[in-house]
DNA sequence: TCAAAAGTGTTGACTTTACACCCATGA
DNA sequence: TCATGGGTGTAAAGTCAACACTTTTGA
């Protein structure tokens, strides 16, 4: 019973959106890598014929029954076998003209993997590690997304023990400066970064010495277990049905 | 002639797209003033009978024909007649349920404004400003909408020119001081805050004094011209029009 | 024995914080 | 003459940037 009549019930107002349901919304995920001293996003060629010859980013349609993290971390899944992610929203995109068959508005996420993870098994022979350095054009809106994604990641590096993803699990502090050194395309004071990274009180001291590397072997180091976090809510989620 | 005949043009992926053409998506404007030396947000009655009672943040579908930031844009005119507004991108949300009409994904929008402008005209009866710090509930998931640009609010501050907006054009130190603490909801000590704002080179001196204080006046300033930024694109584009 | 990187402290510049007094104005 | 806020400087603590030498290891 409805003090006021102008109330509308949210079946009513159903109606007068249909008009609406005219755009379609996808995501979009910067995947990013480190491997050989540089800073790789994960592309795959592009498969409308206006952008031949183009790589672009991974991305697929929101289906209706999944909210925007589950689609990204879908097409993450999908697209590299992995299922314990970082992944972080950055930016929707939504000029009118972005995409050509039609209004897509597009979220964008960036993702950190590890790229020799065992687990990674890239499904699709058109998908390729690209140096982010290199890239120079991406189909559609994509360039603009990477910079937007790659911005926000070197913001975040220095207050956030994100990097970790990137790397495996047991790393020395020379392999730790070199990849924050690639996110931010500059050189950085060996000194000053090991006190600043001292400062942070992120990583576990193993004990264990690198075993492979032509020169004198550096202390190994793990990231603290409580700074791991990932995707957390998909973890909470699946694992106690998967049991 | 495509070289790969697995590629589609965008036409012909038009139709496989169909299916997903049922979420709707929507803007949501966080709209800040300040006045009585509190932060405070534009709110509207819910016009849904499953949100009786409570307000909800000003927001829209967006229109087949128009970009994101159109939209939002063209929300703050409708509802404020404000049309040289400061408007910035904060989030998408896109939980599943969050709309009750049906799958709406709405991106959150902060705006900026001077609630003392000659130019405000709220345009219904059910729309108010209310304390940021009075909210308790809000419709849909307009609570944790608000709080993400608040947050992001805060987090500009410091570092951008931008709570100027909030203010008319000729203020003085004491009102910006109590600006920031307003925002920032802390007590802030006059001769640091004096020194900050100095070091930034923001603000330019009108050699003019309070009038209308109940104690000694202080000197009025206003923001360089060189750091109004508001809607750039909007202006652009309009003036030109509108010669 | 050479090449490569590990490991480690100090200084100066700058930034941040805490803190107190006199002054100008209107009521 | 009182209440209110305007206006101002300094010292101590902390942070940041620059910089060099000895050690360990593998080749």
């Amino acid at each position: 019973m409805p003090k006021n009549s102008s109330l509308k019930t949210a079946e009513l107002e159903k109606i007068s959106h249909l008009d609406y349901f005219n755009i379609a919304i996808s995501v979009d995920c910067v995947i990013f890598g480190y491997d050989n001293k540089e800073l790789k996003v994960l592309l795959i060629k592009s498969d409308l014929e206006e952008f031949e010859g183009l790589y672009s980013l991974l991305g697929d349609l929101v289906r209706p029954d999944e909210d925007l993290d589950s689609a990204s971390y879908r097409v993450l899944r999908e697209r590299t076998g992995l299922d314990d992610v970082f992944l972080e929203q950055v930016h929707t995109f939504g000029s009118i003209n972005r995409h050509p068959s039609g209004r897509v508005i597009t979220t964008a996420y960036y993702a950190l993997v590890d790229i020799k993870h065992h687990k990674l098994k890239l499904n699709h022979n058109d998908l390729h590690w690209h140096s982010v350095n290199d890239i120079r054009k991406l189909a559609f809106d994509h360039k603009s997304i990477l910079e937007t994604c790659l911005n926000r990641l070197r913001e975040q590096i220095m207050e956030h023990p994100v990097v970790f993803n990137l790397l495996s699990e047991k790393f020395s502090l020379r392999e730790l400066q070199e990849l924050y050194q690639a996110i931010l395309d500059t050189d950085l004071d060996r000194r000053n970064f090991r006190k600043k990274i001292a400062i942070k009180d992120w990583l576990l001291d193993l004990n264990e010495m690198e075993d492979d590397v032509p020169h004198r072997p550096g202390k190994l180091y793990k990231l603290k277990p409580e700074f791991r976090k990932k995707n957390q809510r998909r973890k909470a989620g699946s694992s106690v049905l998967a049991g």
